[in-house]
DNA sequence: ATTTGTGAACATCTTCACAGCA
DNA sequence: TGCTGTGAAGATGTTCACAAAT
């Protein structure tokens, strides 16, 4: 009797967005040597407010110690049971050029349980050329090149492709996309697809740039979003933000 | 006298990030020779709905004409404008490796009026080299090596890295900030920053990769956001979705 | 007849403030 | 006492529905 499988629980999207920031946090408390820490400097780390730390993790249940705050040890193993971090993910990309290949190159990517099953390109030149230790498959071979069902595939192709690729991916049986090209793509609604948009977040910048001065306050913070209020976190290896 | 340049309208984050949006499929249409688009066929465009895209333009002020739709010509200027498109934004980019080399190289930073005035590395075999047919300077040398004061600063370092890349490129003038690097960083509150972050979006991928299947209709489109409501964009030519 | 522009209703997200527990 | 967890209040964002304009 599997009743309730706890992997499984719906979480608000803008929640969803902040728990890899928070899983980020807590590992570097780790390797500084912290074990327990408050809303308030997580919140402090985060540039968040400290209510919205404790409301975030409520929804994870109980996570934390009236009195004495969250321990991390045990608070960030949930965030990545709950992230799916440690898994091993496989995903295939779509489109071999220079982006894909920083992409698949960046410490961030294999270094986090991201694994490179597949690639695929419509080029010919591009095609069985090599991109980390896998061969560039064709749109008409890459089904046949997989020996697993990739988890999430990513799209660095031009815009003109990235239906196809699209196509192509949820075929393959993603359940999510991440889409760099420059277009919106149309995916079944259970796919989970987000946008990574280099020219609209320059627009974005643009704008910003144009305007007179002012604050910037009224702002939230995202995987794009403005920087929110006051200080932030102390880059430098300073520790957790001594408050006096 | 001038009472109120018209560039500084300032607008909610939500709709600001919705107008890139707008602004592409508005030159799409124009490349396909509609002269006028309702607010509904935008919206089926966008993946948005009819009243968003009215409320997003009113607040442009009086954009389009009851019984006709918007003025497709029209609207496009009105965004280029707000957004500061075509005014070749000076660029400075911190942290010169394969991911800096493929924005730079990618047809939407050259290709839309942003322009790279300078390059700045910590690594010793790095500076010197060429990036876009500049010279990379060092942190000591970038100051000087600028004959302008760029907008817009972009940091592709390693983490360790981003809080310098920060104030150095603060320092130079910038006004906005796309931080690529996985790190928070902290910039004086008149500076606007983005974060794109993709160990992040992999991770929230993996969230809803590990999701049990249904529907994902909660969710908001952004620049990261998940798939809308109902069918896209018909990425292939095809004509703006004709309605039967 | 058609489609914008918009106040009002609704939904969602964030903060407040404090009860509950260590 | 100190800090979490949470209902209620407040802020912000989206949709509804219709009056106004052509």
């Amino acid at each position: 009797m599997p009743p309730k499988k706890n992997g499984d629980l719906s979480l608000p999207e803008p929640v969803v967005e902040r728990l890899p920031l928070y899983q980020r946090i807590l590992t570097q408390l780790i390797r500084q040597g912290s074990s327990t820490v408050s809303s308030e400097q997580l919140a402090e780390l985060a540039g968040l407010s400290a209510a919205m730390v404790r409301k975030d993790f409520s929804l994870l249940g109980p996570m934390g110690t009236r009195g004495s705050g969250y321990e991390v040890d045990y608070l960030l193993s949930h965030l990545d049971r709950i992230l799916g971090t440690g898994k091993s993910w496989p995903v295939v990309i779509a489109g071999v050029g220079r982006l894909a290949r920083a992409l698949v190159g960046n410490r961030n990517f294999s270094g986090r349980g991201f694994r490179l099953i597949g690639a695929v390109d419509s080029k010919v030149n591009v095609i069985g050329t090599e991109l980390a230790g896998l061969t560039v498959a064709s749109y008409e071979t890459i089904a046949d090149s997989l020996a697993e069902v990739p988890s999430i595939g990513v799209i660095t192709t031009p815009p003109e492709t990235a239906q196809l690729a699209t196509d192509t991916l949820v075929a393959l049986g993603v359940r999510s996309l991440l889409n760099f090209a420059p277009s919106i793509i149309e995916a079944p609604k259970e796919i989970a697809v987000r946008y990574v948009d280099l020219s609209m977040e320059l627009q974005i910048l643009s704008y910003y740039a144009s305007q007179p001065e002012g604050d910037l306050t009224t702002a939230r913070l995202g995987t794009g979003g403005i920087q929110p209020l006051r200080d932030r976190w102390p880059a430098s290896a300073k520790g957790p933000t001594p408050t006096p």
